[in-house]
DNA sequence: ATCAGTGTTGACCAACTGGTCAAGATTTAT
DNA sequence: ATAAATCTTGACCAGTTGGTCAACACTGAT
């Protein structure tokens, strides 16, 4: 018996190729923007015609709008995972680390990502506003107590969030710019590199005063 | 006795009217990228027709091209004049308040680069390889010579400067995102507290440890 | 085997885009 | 005053773009 309901599970073949199409979506949107992308080039990406790409998702802006919300999932879940009862300052290292590698391994959606708040974030707006404002100032209170408590050094925890976002994501954001000023020598390195900057550098500063 | 060169001065009316049309290009080239932006959006903005944008312009392409010569410039003053001679964290702090301060005053301008570098800086990769790699290994050497002397604490001086870069040139390229974050409540403060956070921040890291 | 539902695409369209052009309006030097 | 040079624009054009559609091909449950 075939599900009969509005919201019918995806076939097979719909799976696989919703896949492609985004996977195909993501790679022209962070490499173009999203008026630079055009659908000829997500359906020869995609390996597909242009009707047939339009058959699986209505338009343009529908493969964007999936690929933000599939984004922000991931994109929030390593901040949401600072643990309160954990210790300060490997909760923060462990956060940032994670960041970096997120920038490693999901460059495309970092810039994806980029490209929308450099846009004035039009799509996507009411999310910062809403959920993301939430989650960060949840997390700057957990970080205020930590300071109070005398266990990392004073500072504003919300520019203190910003400035991992901006550090880690820079790696990914800009990454043409660190490949040309590192030259061919560095640049195999840059993330290991930075990793290592990133964790003396978080640990000098975040180090309690008194200790 | 007029100008017969080939390279004539400009005259009142076109060092007017070029200068209204590169900052009407500024920002609509900042707010929606090169591709996403479009002549007729130049032209209402600068408040003439097409044609007569054209008239000053060969093409949207020369547009970007003298916005991003003319922005190219102003970008690298600030790290050009580190002084060696200098005390080494006031440098670096000064340099890194000045780099704020441009995001602030210069948000356009620095997204302008920010879409560059996200596309891929297909117009400025050979200046990136050149000029600017230059121009930052020089400085990293003179930051390794203090880290050498024990004056700041050690860390990698190429990643230290993209650190720098990444901070400030946030609260302009992501200022969406951070205005989002803030609340109505933070937000006018937010490049004082940035300027404050920054500098408690680079100063706790930057330290020598044996002082 | 069959056929209803699902998948696929070439051909097409209207809107938009960067750019041209000829014809007039304005400025400037004398 | 006037004519050469400069400036301005409506009308236009060819190429591109997001999206549609009718016709055809495939799949899988019976």
């Amino acid at each position: 018996m075939t599900n009969k309901d509005a919201a019918r599970a995806d076939t097979r073949i719909q799976r696989e190729k919703k896949a492609r199409i985004l996977d195909a979506a993501l790679q022209t949107f962070s490499a173009q923007g999203f008026r630079g992308a055009t659908l000829d080039q997500i359906a020869e990406e995609a390996g597909m015609s242009k009707p047939n790409v339009l058959y699986y998702f209505r338009s343009k802006e529908d493969m964007h709008r999936a690929l933000l919300n599939q984004l922000l999932e991931a994109w929030l879940d390593p901040l949401r995972d600072i643990n309160p009862e954990g210790d300060p300052l490997q909760e923060i290292l462990k956060y940032i680390l994670r960041k970096l590698d997120m920038a490693r391994q999901q460059p495309r959606e970092s810039r994806l990502f980029a490209n929308e708040i450099l846009q004035g974030a039009p799509r996507i707006n009411d999310v910062l506003i809403s959920a993301l404002k939430t989650l960060v100032d949840e997390k700057a209170t957990v970080i205020r107590d930590w300071i109070k408590a005398g266990r990392i050094a004073g500072c504003d925890p919300h520019h203190l969030i910003f400035s991992i976002w901006a550090t880690t994501q820079h790696y990914a954001d800009f990454d043409t710019q660190i490949i040309a000023v590192l030259g061919p020598d560095d640049v195999e390195n840059r993330f290991d590199e930075a990793a290592k900057f990133l964790t003396g550098f978080y640990e000098r500063s975040l180090k309690p005063v008194n200790n």
